[in-house]
Formats: C-alpha cells, structure tokens, sequence
DNA sequence: ACGTTTACCGTAATCGTTTACAGACCGGCG
DNA sequence: CGCCGGTCTGTAAACGATTACGGTAAACGT
C-alpha cells in the first residue's frame, strides 16, 4: 500500500507552488512550459488528487444517495440502474442507502443527508409518515421523492399513476370477460398499497363488478414468499375468482404458481395480471400480462430531476406523473369468447 | 434549504471552544455541565458535523465501494444486499460503482480508489487482465475481489468453485440417468465462463460421456435474451441433448423456456440445471434445479475480509473458497428410472 | 522610452473538523 | 504552605485541496 502524494510534494518536486499544481491538474490558465513540468511531477510521482479535500473545499462531494425500500425487488433494480446511468453519466457517484420497513430509517438517512456526504437523495419510501414529509421540507440537501406525497408538499417527486395502472389491467380482464376479479395487494398502509387499493375499489365499481371483499387479499410484503401464504385465501373457495391481478409482479407470479399447483390452468381457468412489467414476466411461464409502471423512467427522470435542482436550487418544484402501459403476455391469454 | 450551522458558531453560541464541542458530540471527557451546554446549543442550532470535513481530518470516508458487473444480475443482487448488510452495521455506506464490460472500467476504478473517496473496494471483475491485476496490487486502497485471480496474486480474494459446481449439477443429471448433457455457458473469455468450460470438460471426462463439441455452445453473455438467442443451436439437432446445464440461472430459464415453446417437456424430454440458484429458481416453472455458488455468503465475506483488513492492513492475505451445493427442484425431475 | 495592459505565478486564506499540547484549576498530601 | 496529580478546557496546528489577491515581468501601443 504506498503511500500517496499530495499536492504540496508535487509542487515541491517540480520546483513550483502549490497553486500552479492545482491550477495545471484543473486545466485553468498555465503556461505550457508550467504545465509540462507539473504534469511530468504528477506523473512520476503517481499523484491523485484527494476527493475529500477537494470536496472540502468547493462544498460538493460528486455523490448522489440512492434509498429504496427493497432492494430485492426486481422494479426497483430496474430503478436502481436508471439512476446510476444517469448519475454517473453526469459525473457523479451513487451511493446506496437501503433501508428496511422502518419508517424511521428514512427519517433518519434524511437527517443524516446533512452531515453532507451526498450533494442529493434520491428517496422511494414504501410509508410517507407526517415526520418523514416534515424532514423532507427542511433537509439541507435536495431531495427528490419517486412515490406519491401528500398534496401540496414541496418536493420534486414523480409519482406512478398506480390507480391508472389498475384501471387498465382490470379494464383489460373485463374486455376478455372476466367478472369476477380478485386483487392480491401489498400491505395497505404502504404508498402504493393504498394507491393500488383506491384503484382496485374505483374499478370494480365503475365496471359494475361484484363488490366481494372476499375477492381482495392482502399480503404481509410484496414479496413472492409473502403471495404464496395467502394466494389460498383467494383460491380455496367455492367462488374463486375468473381472474386476480397483483400489485406486483413478484405478487401475480405467486397467484400464478399457486394455480397451476392446484391443477388449475391460467389463463383459461384463472386469468392473472402484474404491475410493473419486470423482467420476471418474460421469464415465467405462462408469460406475464403486466402493466409498466415505469420504473425505469421514474429512475432517470428522478435523477435529472434533482441534478437540475442541484444546477439550479431555486427553480420550480416539479411534479412528474408517468403514464401506465399495458402489455399482454399470456397470462391473461387470448380473447376468452366461446368459452366459460 | 436553511443554512447549515457549524461546530463554531455552536460554540460562540454555548460560550465554549470549537475543541469542547467536538470533544462533548463525540463523547469524550467532559464536564457535565460542559456536555450540557454544548448540547443545548447543539440542538439549538440544529448543529450537524459536516462528513467531509471530518472524512479529511481522520483520514476515514466510512464508506466501501462495491462494484459488480452487472446489477441486472439475480445473483449480483443477491450478493450486493450481502454486502450492504454487513457494511452498514459496521457503521459504513456502500457506494455502488456500476460498470460495464469493459475491463478498462475496472481498472479506472481501482485508480480513482486512489483519490479517496472509500476507504476500500470490493470488486467482481467479468474479466481479469494483466493490467488489472497489476493494478488491484498497487492500489491505494485495500481491494477484495470477488472471483478468481491468477495463483500469486496478493489480494484478498473469495472465489467460487465453479468446477466443482459443475460436477455437482453433472453428476446429478447424470445419477438420474441423462447421458448427453448439454452446456449452455456465458461468454468463455471472462472468468466464471472460463472456470465452468473447464469444469464441463473435466466432468464430461470424468463420467465418460459423449465429448461432443455440438453440445457446448456459448451465449453472448449472461442474460436471459443471450441465452434465448443460442437456446436453438442446442436444441434443433437431430441428436439433442436429454439435459442441459446453464451456466446460470437466467441462462437456465431461457433453455427452459426454448424446450416448452418446442412442445418438449421439462424434465421428461430434457433436465435441466441452472447456477447461482438465485430466487429465480424458485418462481419459474418447472422450478429449476440449481447449483448454489454462494452468491450471498460471497457477499458476506468480502465485506468482511475488507473490513478486517482495514483495520489491520497488514494481516495475512486471505483467500476463501465458497463449497457449492445443489438444490434440486422439478427441472431436473425425479429420478427417471423406467423411463428413455 | 515610458506607461499600461495582459498573462502568469506565488502567498496565504479558507473549507469544517479533530487533536496534540499546554495552561488553568482544584483537591489532597506531606 | 508548597507541590504534585489529575481533570478540564482553550489555543492552534493540522488534514489536502481550491482560489482570491497581489506582484512581477513580458508585451504592447504611442
């Protein structure tokens, strides 16, 4: 491990100030015959500039914090790498800040933001508590929320349009002439299981559906384990349902296993659909109707969302809403017509 | 964005020296009185030590830098949530340097390791080159590979036994009675390509099977549409194999995938393994069989090795290798006895 | 030839902490 | 009463860069 030269020993070993150094490695104005010579010292010398000091001193650490509830699902992976294109495309580093279902945790990482280790925060959180909106409003550093907020906070968000995205999928079921349409949803309490449960409900009314509340279930997590505990709720009736959606796509290839388990065909007995068009719904088999939420559009405009706030700290507010999109895959399968 | 207050103007606020406040905020000897001042002034202020400044004077960034090939990657998720655990209970941040193909990124990374901004890597390099190597052995700051290095080389690393892991998934398929065994690898010119094309080799001889070079065949790389896209050049043959490995999960799923669209059955028709036995195993159907590598405890344990080396930076170079074990699923069946 | 602009370069201040060092104070012991 | 030991506290020097400022010398115009 050798050790690492600084600027005052290059100065030193090329005969000039340590201003010239800087100057020279900054690419402001020198004369060749300078920078030839600090050039050649640097290099001999093997020497790197120290980020730390250089943050110190012009107030910016080049790093952008990236938190998002769970790192284990595929929609926010898909974020995840949006952000990192982005950020590091405009030169700076992603730091990662995972959290887990505490509320808490984020309020805490916000705080944190001010001891100023990152320029920004990029922050999805699963619960928007009153505290955690109040700590948004007075960080110290930009932040910018991917999920919805409560109306009227003052924060660069862009937010899915999960009830939309319901809309569509159910409307589509409807279409292939499902009536009964079951929901297996995320906890409730959470941002989008709220929102998806608003849709769900808005839905089903608006199409003239049975309003069964058999027919909604919700499970622990929006994990594929948490699905599998409670897709017999849904199934192991003496009604179950013609079709389920999941408010994810870990949550629908659940509902999809757990019919072919029992002997059950999809679509033809039980239709299913996912949101958030993972990659997952080209891997599974039947493929997965899901509807995108655009998680990686949400990843990338929430970037350049918060470099323009960092450029420009006084502009608007922006309020970004992507618009769901419908892709059929074979889960919910080909017009139903002639039979059931 | 109100201003941020620093340790001075605490201590002009609490009538003490910018020494006290330091030393009270970070629970050195004190007065109480001393501590409650500083205290109430702190909270008062709504006073934040600044990382930067801190990071400068202690020489610690309390932060690891962690870059893995590709995040798209179940197993690298796996891995890089490992890694995460144990870095942030030991009270660092993870800064997630993505990187492409390109060996030269990696090695750009090891230099800007230099300027400071982490106080150690962990890397898991696609492929391992000279220069690379040259490079991890002068850096400025430790490094902990993930993955193989040339034998020699003084850097700590934990690797996978690819090979044995092969032979694992071979003798497995062919204990249930497959006798051409296919291998759908990933790019063979990078490091886990390369140790698990010897690995087939050896195994193939070992068991006495049919040497065919038809049964090998490589995808671009390690995604699911590379392996789409070669699945053909195993599969429509008059002589195809009754069983394929992937080098990888995803590369798994896509063989399986390929064999049902063609009306075949999985495992009747062909069995198949897959590696990393990622929670993709566990959603598709048929569930797949596949070799574990230790994705997460490789995880584990680089963050681990690097912690421990940081804080003794002259310990004996560690090298740990992960036993892989087989977890076997409906892909590759019950055994087939009576059956072909 | 002389004043003035221009281009470079070095000195030193600065960013916000931590920490070595030394001074101040108090109590207790001989 | 003097001295020693210990406990706190403040002063000031780092850490390693960037950059405002001023000075020097070359270049230029008349």
């Amino acid at each position: 491990m050798p050790q690492r030269a600084t600027a005052a020993q290059v100065a030193a070993h090329a005969g000039v100030s340590v201003a010239s150094v800087s100057r020279v490695l900054n690419g402001l104005a020198s004369s060749s015959r300078m920078a030839a010579r600090v050039q050649a010292a640097a290099a001999e010398l093997d020497y790197v500039p120290d980020a730390t000091a250089r943050s110190l001193k012009v107030g910016r650490t080049e790093q952008l914090a990236l938190a998002v509830a769970d790192v284990g699902n595929p929609a926010y992976v898909a974020m995840m790498r949006a952000v990192d294109e982005v950020v590091r495309t405009a030169g700076y580093r992603t730091v990662l800040s995972a959290m887990g279902a505490d509320p808490d945790d984020e309020i805490d990482l916000v705080r944190n933001l001010a001891r100023g280790y990152a320029d920004g925060l990029i922050l999805s959180p699963l619960r928007v508590t009153a505290d955690l909106v109040h700590e948004l409003e007075h960080a110290r550093r930009p932040v910018v929320v991917v999920g919805s907020l409560p109306p009227g906070t003052a924060i660069d968000n862009v937010r899915a349009d999960s009830p939309g995205g319901v809309r569509l999928a159910l409307t589509h079921l409807h279409d292939r002439g499902c009536r009964r349409i079951g929901f297996l949803n995320g906890p409730p309490d959470t941002v989008p299981g709220a929102a998806r449960a608003r849709g769900y409900l808005r839905t089903v009314k608006r199409l003239g559906l049975p309003q069964d509340s058999a027919l909604s279930v919700t499970a622990a997590d929006f994990t594929y384990d948490a699905g599998r505990a409670v897709a017999a709720r849904l199934l192991d009736r003496d009604d179950p349902p013609d079709a389920v959606l999941g408010a994810n796509d870990l949550l629908a290839v659940a509902i999809v296993n757990a019919v072919t388990e029992r002997g059950g065909r999809v679509p033809e007995d039980v239709a299913v659909v996912g949101m958030d068009d993972t990659e997952l719904a080209e891997y599974t088999r039947p493929s997965l109707t899901s509807v995108s939420l655009g998680s990686v559009e949400r990843g990338r405009i929430a970037a350049e969302l918060l470099l323009a706030r960092i450029a420009d700290p006084s502009r608007d507010v922006q309020r970004v809403t992507m618009t769901p999109r419908l892709t059929i895959r074979s889960s919910s399968g080909p017009a139903r017509g002639g039979r059931a």
